[in-house]
DNA sequence: GTTGACGAGGTAAACGTTTTCCGCATAGCC
DNA sequence: GGCTATGCGGAAAACGTTTACCTCGTCAAC
């Protein structure tokens, strides 16, 4: 404890070399040509032998730039966030940064209270996973790279964005509830705050209503992006009648309406089919009952940290549409 | 993009006030009785007009803090451990800290990587949700406040340590198992590395022989923290014979093992038990079928946070020991 | 022998803070 | 009026880097 080993700086090395820091400086960054082949071996000697390590806060205060990114989340029960998080996380350590993370719980004042510490933090960059529209985000977008994953903020079209083509993907699973099940049908779509889940509810009803099958109005109910959420608004759907299958905005939505329709006495999928979306890899495990649409996490994760390097070195990376796949388990 | 406007420094704040940065800082810090109240009103009024903040790096620079923690989480996919992470960010968060976060996928050399980067980061502390004993850690114990979370490295004592008594909820749980089933008990603990894992085996092993019903050694196994592990060992177990209780290690690898019993057309819990450890938040709403040992994931956090922030303030914190509860789902 | 180029390495400024030390008034005291 | 105490505020050093600029040899070319 206490009496901490004094911390060794660049000036350190220098003396045990017997050079400047200068040269020191060059040998950390490598600097081509600058210095001879016999002092770098020396100043090379001494950085192992004093196991000097160069101190990012003094690279960051003197070059701006901090090898620091920050994760904003959305929503930190959402497996599906959390899995694509570790994996950016993983990416970001594999080339030396490190990773600042934040939750804004979907909350405007939270987000930019978020925002805000990250400016003072001089961070190289931003992904937001799932962000929300409001002045701090303006604001963030003129003085840091950012990048959107898996929801766009229609406001801010030059800020890159990561996602799957939501419209189709919610159009391709109705058309696979439309070919399994001729009863009722049930929808609990996302808050139309968000864009994302606003182009689902309409890639679902429009698919209906192309097939001749519009939902009445009583089966549609708008939920938040949670398991509460989808129990409650489960519990709403079902008490106003039977259905055939439900589906939900995401898969959060759909574990509430499972334990629902459990604690109902009805069984899924034989009483009644649950679809979701992004398929939580916690599904395979845990959830053998759900269909949904597979989002690919891990390429989320892929395309992300390459358009954000990208972004850092002044590049415009264009958006990314990734595919998806259905998932749909019997 | 590009013409980013300029970041506002502090000496911005001093122009536009008329005084020095001096005073400026003085305001910052709210130092007492060293700016009279006519100059703060002006220097306050630049503050915001120029929508000024301080930036970290330069008051990290100079007064070797950071406001910054880290978290090294030792498994990315256990949700449990999610849990905690996050609640100790909002914590942090809300104490206007940040959290970098890193995954060390218990592999020691992982690990020590990430304290390496750890280092050279400044960070006020470092919260570790299941170390491993390597070099870098012991390294590390010397120069940053560090805090034990979940599972304690016994050739560290000097560092606090937050959890709770695991030998006892094993005890308690093992005797559960006893009273409610008659037949076979199969157990699948964790690695022997871990020492929380070694505690709970003998947790479980000691109840069961002091009850006279000795487990033989072909219904123990050792299994990695993961729900592949539990599937693979679950596996193991099941060819050899039938069951009428699985005790695993934690929630991960009672996943693991419930996918197995399913594929093997068992069904949970009438056919077998299935006993689990940690209470996955995720359980209620996903995994009816679990027993198993609700360990406080919200005061985990709490103490973890106020423990650091003792150790911080250069107190040295003690170990806490949190209770825990027996979760039985029938 | 003078010049120029070039290679190696040092000096010092700059990044944005905090804090110590100092100076300047003003006020109080004799 | 001279003295000190006190309150306010500025100057400058320091934190650990990077980098623009400078200096000093050495060597080749004329």
């Amino acid at each position: 404890m206490s009496n901490a080993p004094k911390k060794v700086s660049i000036k350190d090395v220098a003396r045990a070399a017997g050079v400047s820091i200068a040269s020191v400086s060059r040998v950390i960054n490598a600097t081509p040509g600058r210095v001879s082949a016999e002092t770098r071996e020396r100043i090379e000697k001494a950085i192992t032998e004093l196991d000097y390590r160069p101190n990012r806060i003094g690279q960051a205060l003197r070059g701006q730039m901090n090898d620091t990114f920050a994760l904003v989340i959305s929503s930190i029960q959402n497996n599906f966030y959390s899995a694509v998080a570790w994996e950016i996380e993983r990416r970001l350590n594999d080339a030396g940064s490190a990773m600042l993370i934040y939750n804004s719980n979907e909350d405007p004042a939270l987000q930019d209270r978020c925002l805000g510490d990250l400016a003072s933090r001089q961070v190289s960059g931003v992904f937001l996973l799932c962000a929300v529209d409001t002045p701090g985000l303006q604001a963030a977008a003129g003085q840091t790279p950012l990048l959107f994953i898996n929801r766009r903020v229609p406001s801010l079209p030059g800020v890159p964005f990561v996602g799957i083509d939501d419209k189709s993907a919610a159009a391709e699973l109705a058309g696979a509830v439309l070919r399994e099940t001729g009863g009722r049908i049930g929808l609990i779509h996302g808050p139309s705050r968000s864009h994302t889940s606003r182009v689902r509810r309409d890639g679902f009803l429009e698919t209906f209503d192309a097939a001749g099958r519009r939902l009445e109005g009583d089966s549609v109910v708008e939920a938040e992006l949670s398991m509460e959420s989808g129990y409650a608004c489960a519990g709403q759907l079902l008490e106003s009648g039977r259905y055939a299958a439900l589906i939900c905005g995401n898969d959060q939505i759909a574990y509430g309406a499972f334990r629902r329709c459990r604690e109902l006495g009805l069984t899924v999928p034989s009483d009644l089919a649950i679809y979701g979306f992004d398929d939580n890899p916690l599904n395979q495990w845990l959830a053998p009952w759900l269909n949904t649409v597979s989002v690919p996490h891990l390429r989320f994760a892929e395309a992300a940290v390459a358009g954000m390097m990208k972004l850092v070195e002044g590049q415009r990376p264009g958006d990314t549409i990734l595919p998806y796949d259905l998932v749909l388990r019997r």
